[in-house]
DNA sequence: CTAGCCTGTGCAAAGATTTGCATCAACAAG
DNA sequence: CTTGTTGATGCAAATCTTTGCACAGGCTAG
């Protein structure tokens, strides 16, 4: 149970989502990447590119509204998509070079929502990534 | 010299950026917006599509790497652009229904970039939006 | 185990954004 | 004002992502 894909799965179908053998390749290959990836790069990554693109950009974005997959974004405004590890929600902070991310756990989400209701607003959500250049690139 | 187009435009004939008929009518859409928009936003309100759908994808691109021009992201991915307003950097509170956005003066980027520099990054910068429902939407 | 419902999948096509390349024109120098 | 350099533009095409639709297959109830 301490396996992330196992621990995802059971999410899934607590939530009524179908589990399907493309969706357990998606997370396999989730799981191995160190850092977060693009929908293409899954697909890249599937072995003989077992499913279609289309089904990993549709799975991708079920399981972030699941909540067991974080979303991030590249500099550029790709979506990236990584396991959440049981922390969460978090941040990443990544090379604008290489791609590599370190995790980040500050986050503003209580100050944010404060603001936020201050104007009004409800259900408030939030999007933040941070660039650099890192140690190995520079 | 306090309208926003001519500073803006001598900003990046500064940066050694050409400034031409296009450009300027960008520009123009762009200070008559209220709310962030999109590169096609800005395209369809053009006066009769005076230039390409590309070139104002490619200018905002200059526009922002030249300081001018903030960039921001809708909940979808969608990169959005608005005018610095001499605030500089700055983040906006969007309702994911109607569009509208206020600006949020609350930013990280101190603690940020300490922390980026603990992981030894360089040259670090951020994206942050919030998103949510307006008091007129919920 | 079987049947049926309804979600998930693949294909095709639309939509959004980026890139390559030849041509045009802004701007600096003379 | 004229000219040359070099960045900017438009078109076409490639790439990335989303959407529509018919069919296949996961899951629940019997």
């Amino acid at each position: 149970m301490s396996d992330p894909i196992t621990k995802a799965i059971s999410v899934l179908r607590e939530k009524g989502l179908r589990i399907t053998e493309q969706r357990k390749a998606i997370l396999e290959v989730l799981s191995k990447a160190d850092s977060p990836i693009s929908a293409e790069e899954n697909h890249a990554m599937l072995v003989a590119s077992q499913c279609d693109l289309v089904t990993v950009y549709r799975s991708l974005e079920q399981f972030v509204k699941a909540g067991v997959v974080e979303l991030g974004v590249r500099e550029n405004g790709t979506k990236v998509y990584c396991f959440g590890h049981g922390h969460g929600h978090h941040h990443h902070l990544t090379c604008r070079m290489c791609g590599d991310s370190e995790r980040v756990d500050v986050c503003m989400k209580n100050e944010l929502e404060e603001i936020a209701r201050g104007y009004g607003y409800q259900e408030v959500t939030h999007v933040m990534e941070v660039f650099g250049v890192c140690p190995s690139c520079s």
